[in-house]
DNA sequence: TCATCGTATTCGCATGCGCGAATATGTAGA
DNA sequence: TCTACATATTCGCGCATGCGAATACGATGA
């Protein structure tokens, strides 16, 4: 059995490209900012409705949303005196949906549902 | 106090599912984590070999092992002395890989000041 | 049993972050 | 202009966390 080739190169991704996805997974990392992200799947809204329906005052919101828009994960549009925001592409919107999946596999103790049938989850290893 | 709207929009979902949705993101929001799951995706691995990939003391990998372990996302298997981590699923590989596929699609300019001392270079003993 | 290696844990420091309160900026309408 | 509304910003507190150094635990072999 070989095991993995180890040489003075590990196959570790670019610094650069880690650091980014850190930044993208900080900002997921926080119970506002998803549940904000969550309701902007369903098209853009301006602050005070967002606010209203995740419970937090306007600031707070605001703040969030400053985040995520540095992070480039939601955009702006004007509107009078409104501020719409929404999702810059899917890809937010998927990684979000995949976190929530994910996190219907993880409970305290792990009673979710194999995709595996006829198959008692033997240990696949990749 | 119920938090749920009933104003046509749907939908946030329950809040325990996105209490672990963002403990699994606050494991990825962090490089150190990050790259040992990168690693793991090879197969598993001893501490001290993770330790030496990643340029970090084993004492820190060490605990950022036990955090994904108790965040379900890695699990061990003893081998006489040493501690071979592994990960849980494909979810979690998959999560990873679409974080840093999603960095790349943000491409460079995210926020504004960003001094990161951060190279993955493992021969930086800070 | 002791000695050694691999791993886990504890401690203290510094940093970052979410939150709330108060305030500033800015945009329309009369 | 002034007024009212929507959003953005600043400040300070409290809490969580990554890090390094030192140390404790655990398993193997002589």
């Amino acid at each position: 059995m070989r095991e993995y080739v180890e040489a003075g190169a590990p196959p570790l991704p670019a610094a650069e490209q880690v650091e980014l996805a850190v930044e993208v997974f900080r900002m997921l990392a926080d119970p506002t900012r998803v549940r904000l992200l969550w309701l902007l799947r369903e098209g853009e809204a301006p602050v005070l409705q967002l606010a209203e329906q995740v419970g937090k005052p306007q600031a707070t919101v605001s703040q969030h949303l400053a985040k995520l828009r540095l992070a480039r994960l939601v955009t702006t549009r004007r509107q009078g005196a409104q501020v719409f925001y929404a999702l810059t592409n899917e890809h937010v919107s998927q990684l979000v949906v995949d976190g929530v999946r994910h996190a219907e596999h993880l409970g305290p103790g792990v009673p979710a549902h194999h995709a595996c049938p006829a198959l008692a989850a033997p240990k696949q290893t990749r």
